[in-house]
DNA sequence: TTGAGGGATGTAAACGCTGACATTGAGGTG
DNA sequence: CACCTCAATGTCAGCGTTTACATCCCTCAA
């Protein structure tokens, strides 16, 4: 078994017979060590293993360099894409992300940030779970914070979000331009922002198309899979069922994908068309292949990076929102080859 | 702005008008406060919004809350599914864990080690990029390791392991009761155990079966869903192509799949069989549904957990390997429809 | 009345590191 | 040769906790 002391600078001074003073100057190369000193020094770090603990450097510097990230599923790729421009961003400028999973829900978001804050993380990107009472009692230990994706009620903290309402009245023009009349929808729950943006987006824009959307045609979910199963089967067990479905998020997508598949009576792009809120890898496999708005996601973890390192420089700088455009990816699923026998 | 500088526990002891032991005291429920000044000093903390630093707390009692977790590429499902069931076991013992990503690549997996060797996690999961030497340096900071999926060269390590030969060789049982012979592989990498052992678990039933396969039928791919596309479509290019195809895991089953429906000739279920090793979102979801063999990969992450909770206790207890069964799912693209065709 | 016992609270050292300051000594200048 | 400079190195306080130990004081029994 290894040594089960991990070693510290003392061990290293001994060692090398100096002072931790100049161990701790060889290792964060400030200057002023005679290089055969240094050269001892290395020796000692290389011979007995040594790797500074990063928690003691942080109490005598008073700065860690952890960064939080708190999504409500860690599982859901889509966060992880975020994870992944934060973490390539923040790296860059020597710190770490530690990326959480709040289960969407209020306790398990206060745990989280309750760790995190613990842990002195400098700051805290997060893609918040419904009300807004958490950040304001981490918001006191003078952490920057940064929503992702979701607004709150209060407008007191730098945002990265997504124009969902552009993203929506583009699907809603699509449908329309196909022909479609019988147009549905499977939203996300309406106390987020997302869940509530994509649905108002998309019903106004239809409106503005003179169309309308009876409440049959309007079915909330979860944003989960399960949900989107659920809700496809109820859409299409209708007497008039719709022809058209816009889907909010990429788990629902794939629910209501699979509903579509298991009727009897129903067919992808025969019968009924499909457009997504998000990309999915399946989404150039199925037939037709499936249109969809997609999310730059990686791109919001880069700028809740930049938001948060510039928050840090400058703790007092005026709230700054980033709202960055979703992207039309017309495959085919959109249209409506069975238009005639519909009408 | 809220105050800059984080609470300490002499802030509260301050504005209690106790000393810093008896707040201390307060908060981790050490016993003997008089209840009056118990009040007192929850008022304080609540008042000052006081959250403990969590490095200064784990340099006083010489011991961390944390577990690390690496894994070679943080995008996938199926480490994110690891690290579920890994975060819920550690969690239940009070335990938090920091998943971080390699990227499968020696180098960065170095650099994490380091770093969670720095933060000094009480244990490390580890699907280790491919040499051994990194697990060396680190092991001499005393922390117990469990290789998750991965095995490496030595036997130094606790391990939580997936049966792939037996998987493999129950896919090629699949396909010969299917009737088929012309069969093919896109495997993974060969210098890592999975790539290894699912190939050589493969060939080797087919050969007990009297088949083999030609040195064309024997791709290697990188586990990436582009290299599944690529070596898909050398497969459905030869003159003979494969009437049945293995591939190695999920993401070079995606990319199988997209080009299997990018060919005009082929098509799944009616020109060329498909098994996958790992389940998938979309295996219900094509035509035929997908065969696979499914890993419990929670499972694996709640095992790893255990096993380093084990050792985090008794450290020098003997080596355990803990090997998981995978799970064949027969859903209908193993079979060979176009068999006569063919023959 | 007094001293033992013990509950409530305070004091201070220790954890591993950094950085301001102090000390040492070699080399250069007059 | 005395003095100054400055590079090299050492000393020590402090970061925010916990915890062993010391102290205080109240209660109760003899």
């Amino acid at each position: 078994m290894p040594p089960n002391r991990p070693r510290t600078i003392k061990d290293v001074a001994a060692w090398a017979q100096v002072s931790t003073a100049t161990v701790s100057r060889v290792i964060n190369h400030a200057g002023n060590v005679r290089p055969h000193t240094a050269d001892r020094v290395a020796n000692a770090l290389e011979a007995l293993g040594y790797v500074p603990n990063a928690w003691a450097r942080a109490m005598a510097t008073d700065g860690s360099d952890l960064v939080g990230l708190i999504v409500p599923d860690i599982l859901n790729p889509f966060f992880a894409a975020i994870y992944s421009g934060l973490n390539e961003t923040a790296k860059s400028r020597g710190l770490a992300v530690w990326m959480v999973d709040s289960g969407d829900n209020s306790e398990q978001e206060r745990q989280m940030l309750h760790m995190l804050g613990g842990y002195r993380a400098r700051g805290i990107a997060i893609t918040p779970a419904h009300p807004a009472a958490n950040l304001r009692a981490i918001e006191r230990i003078g952490v920057p914070i940064c929503l992702v994706d979701r607004r709150l009620a209060k407008n007191l903290w730098d945002m990265v979000l997504i124009d969902n309402v552009t993203g929506s009245r583009q699907v809603a023009q699509i449908f329309v331009a196909a022909g479609h009349q019988r147009i549905a929808i499977i939203a996300g729950p309406q106390n987020s922002t997302p869940g509530l943006e994509r649905l108002s987006g998309f019903r106004d824009a239809l409106e503005k198309e003179g169309l309308s959307m009876p409440p049959e045609y309007i079915k909330i979910g979860d944003f989960r899979l399960n949900s989107g199963y659920a809700l496809g089967q109820e859409l299409l067990a209708l007497d008039r069922p719709p022809t058209a479905i816009f889907s909010c998020n990429n788990l629902m997508t794939m629910g209501l994908l699979q509903a579509i598949h298991a009727h009897p009576a129903h067919s992808l792009g025969k019968t009924v068309a499909v457009v997504g809120f998000d990309d999915i890898p399946i989404s150039t496999l199925t037939d037709p292949p499936l249109t969809v708005v997609s999310r730059p996601m990686r791109e919001m973890g880069v700028q809740a990076a930049r938001l948060i390192m510039a928050r840090m420089e400058s703790p007092a700088k005026p709230l700054e929102t980033v709202v960055l455009g979703p992207q039309l990816i017309i495959r085919g699923s959109e249209k409506n080859p069975g238009l005639l026998r519909w009408i």
